[in-house]
DNA sequence: CTCAACTTGACATGACTCGTATCAGACTCT
DNA sequence: AGAGTCTGATACGAGTCATGTCAAGTTGAG
């Protein structure tokens, strides 16, 4: 084993400092139907002596939100790369990963590891996935007056998301 | 290239004699919107000598619909055995391929090749194409009395399909 | 200012997938 | 009778994917 001077060898999780980047945190509070096993990120705390973590659920630097997903640095570049995942960018164009990004690769990694779908399947998944909930809304806006045909789509359209072993929202 | 005394070796295409199968037709005879190349089966006549080929568009055995598909029938054979598509079969237990049948592949041909997606991933877009058209159906069923909504539930799950690049109807 | 950790881009490797090919032995249908 | 199909096994080349490695440049905490 090589150790190198890249990444993996950080061994102290790195919070980020306050960058230019809009703290966004968990905008909706349901949870998803966990079907990516919900392995919460517990953030990384008890390795660092004693210099207090703060609970923040925030945003990661690569070495840090490969940790937390044990996976490597380089398959989350390679997957923003093919537009899988679009994590924030510092200032200094480093990788900031939030609690979305990490939950995203969890669902890649769900597809790929336990359907066995390639990355051009989890494109097409993902891209299926974000067309049903944008239909869903825009029938829900087209409905608006009709609150019994609301209910009716809103019922069947969670039976889809079901169907398809996708959580339901993002 | 050793001539095998297997498949592919048949020159002439093998209409299928009257077997105990339900001939079916095409039963909707709705057009889908063609994503998969609409190289419509022309019955592979024009090599066949003279022997006039019959335009039934009927069904079938193995060798004759690869030559159609342009594909080997060892991979016909395996995507049934990976659940892909279901041909009939024969009281000796020939596969028959039905019109149907020879859509799907063409469909599944198209996600491999054009999309690039593994079979793990034909088999989750077919569910997720079979499951939004009974969702699709179930909603309509459901929303009986009020046409209107009906109307609207149609036009946007339209959309949908198109947003998936897959054909509207089986 | 220093220097570990990050960035991009390129290339390599091992495990796996997929279409195709081949073989053997049995059965079907003209 | 014999061409064609069946099942099941095995094999191979090309491609994919996660990972590893290298180089050269930039960022950011102390």
């Amino acid at each position: 084993m090589n150790q190198h001077p890249d990444e993996h060898t950080n061994e102290n999780a790195r919070k980020l400092p306050e960058t230019k980047v809009e703290d966004r945190t968990d905008e909706q509070g349901q949870v998803p139907p966990s079907r990516p096993e919900n392995t919460d990120i517990a953030p990384a705390a008890s390795e660092v002596d004693d210099e207090t973590v703060i609970e923040v659920q925030g945003v990661y630097i690569i070495s840090v939100a490969a940790r937390i997903l044990d996976m490597h640095p380089q398959t989350l570049r390679k997957y923003e790369r093919l537009g899988l995942i679009n994590p924030g960018r510092t200032i200094g164009m480093l990788r900031l990963y939030s609690i979305e990004d990490i939950k995203k690769v969890r669902l890649i990694r769900y597809l790929s590891d336990e359907l066995g779908l390639n990355l051009a399947g989890v494109e097409f998944a993902l891209a299926a996935f974000d067309n049903m909930s944008a239909i869903k809304q825009r029938i829900n806006g087209r409905l608006e007056g009709i609150p019994a045909a609301q209910q009716v789509v809103q019922e069947e359209m969670d039976l889809l998301f079901q169907s398809l072993n996708l959580p339901n929202d993002r």
